[in-house]
DNA sequence: GTCAATGCTTTGTCCTGGACATCAGTGGCA
DNA sequence: TGCCACTGATGTCCAGGACAAAGCATTGAC
């Protein structure tokens, strides 16, 4: 992998697939036996090597398959009838009117992180902290504009370290938004300690950065470890913390039955007066919901979900 | 997996073991093959259940592998055995004496990780900036800090979610730090752009925020990535951002034959007027470091070092 | 016509056992 | 001392079979 410029020498080992895909090995084998695709050529010693073509196209059946379709009925499509499939499946119907209003802002920041512009694009996101707050700001730009990124990142329209460089954005002005937050009295009743992470196989941190922010934001007391904490330390942890609610965060790489097999452990792990909380745009999350989890289908239920706590754990 | 105080009765799968430890399904299989160890039970499907047990076991295993030491050598060691080799194994004689002198503020950081008085530390650490400056804060307080925590982490005195809770301290109280430093005008002649980031087998981000708030202080520009950015997307980086210095962290954990091929991979990609820094505790480095790529062998040479630069490019 | 139970299909994960490239020591030789 | 070849140790890959669980469709009851 000398040189970019000649993709057709560009080859990627089950491994690598395995890691920006989020298909493991044994479903990439077994794709290729049963359905023919992906059919990757074999380096000197008989092992698979894999084509940037073809690995563009798993992702573009993984996105699809996050969405509800089956992969024996799109393996075969070609580039263009997937193309169509994904354009033609509502993305999220959640308020598009909302969305067409701003989506021309975030299309500009979108443009910003494109041309490099990483200076004028954390001036702008600072600004748009203090005009609209920072709850709003968390939920009505920062997530769509991640969401936003993430297409355009499985698109192939943006390479690996423009991605770096918004999130790296991103989580320097949220981060200092974070600190400007005055905090009341430690041990204030009705002031719920929260501990933040995710699974040892999520290394995204966006997720409960955001979710810091709105939680501090309505008066929680954060405590992150980072991310890819083991299970049984986040029990540790939030034991130790005398944690009130869990906070997880799950991107949609993730392989569902890691995601409702480590919830599962974990809420029996947890003492019952320890809340679990899950969010992120893993979609089995909202597809078959763990019980005893409380799940957060959006950023902004997190305000509707901490005044439920507050009813339930009335200040004594 | 309902009482950890339970552990006959406690299984878990091979998915939930790769997760938990970090060792692929393969490697679980092939050291059973090879070693008899671990030789987990069958469920009535005939599929391998591991106790809790055998989890720990190969997590303090995964612990001593990570230090340098071979599978195969000490996978039939008893827990006791195991215990006293990570205990015996000395971390690094560097500066006794001045560590001495500090090691009794250092220690008492240290406890308060131990004793998980987050805020606390956070507060002592906030005094510590600006009782000694930035500079001999990074240098002085956090770099010995993170070496001992290292070193209690691989003796067992910690767990993963209290190194955690250490790390994210420190990254908090850093990039705080970071903010505050007022920063000249962009084009400034003599202001070196600075792309910091880490190899992609490399998640550790420590060692970037470090030396991002050393170049700050002293008056560099700094663009990071974060962690693990392929080298092709740091040479697309460091083009489109005009950098001067791509500045890299290692720890002690990779390995050195990827360090060295990727130092002198980027290092024939990038255009020669861009300047190569690598630093870190990974002992290659300095061992055989590679042409053409300037090693730093400790934090507080990042000053000379720009120095130097600066009188090789005088403002025009 | 709606809804629940049933049986068929699809799909991901696990299994065995073999192969082999690569890495880390070890010893010989200049 | 330093270099190189050899050997054992180690992780990852492969093939192809098996099977549980999820998804889907068809039937039957009310």
């Amino acid at each position: 992998m000398n040189d970019r410029s000649t993709p057709s020498e560009v080859t990627v080992s089950i491994a690598a697939v395995e890691r920006d895909t989020g298909l493991s090995k044994d479903t990439l084998r077994v794709w290729e036996r049963r359905y023919g695709f992906p059919q990757p050529a074999r380096d000197a010693f008989g092992e698979r090597i894999y084509s940037l073509d073809q690995v563009d196209k798993l992702r573009v059946i993984k996105r699809l398959m996050d969405q509800g379709h089956r992969p024996g009925k799109i393996i075969n499509y070609t580039a263009e009838q997937l193309q169509q499939l994904a354009e033609s499946t509502i993305s999220s119907p959640t308020r598009a009117a909302e969305a067409a209003e701003q989506h021309e802002d975030l299309q500009n920041l979108l443009e910003l992180v494109k041309q490099h512009r990483i200076e004028e694009l954390r001036r702008q996101l600072s600004q748009a902290v203090l005009r609209v707050g920072l709850s709003r700001f968390v939920v009505e730009i920062i997530a769509p504009l991640n969401e936003m990124v993430g297409d355009a990142w499985t698109r192939g329209y943006f390479e690996i370290f423009e991605e770096h460089l918004y999130t790296e954005s991103v989580q320097v002005i949220l981060r200092n938004a974070i600190n400007t937050i005055p905090h009341p009295a430690s041990h204030h009743r009705g002031r719920p300690r929260i501990l933040l992470t995710t699974f040892p196989q999520e290394p995204h941190g966006l997720g409960i950065l955001m979710a810091e922010a709105l939680f501090s934001f309505e008066g929680g007391h954060c405590i992150s470890l980072g991310v890819q904490t083991p299970i049984w330390d986040i029990v540790l942890a939030a034991t130790t913390q005398n944690a009130d609610i869990v906070a997880l965060s799950f991107s949609a790489a993730l392989n569902p039955n890691h995601v409702l097999d480590g919830l599962t452990e974990l809420r029996a792990k947890l003492p019952r007066s320890t809340e679990v909380w899950a969010g992120g745009s893993c979609p089995v999350l909202h597809r078959r919901p763990p019980k005893e989890v409380r799940t957060l289908r959006t950023l902004d239920s997190i305000a509707t979900a901490l005044q439920d706590w507050r009813s339930a754990h009335p200040a004594a």
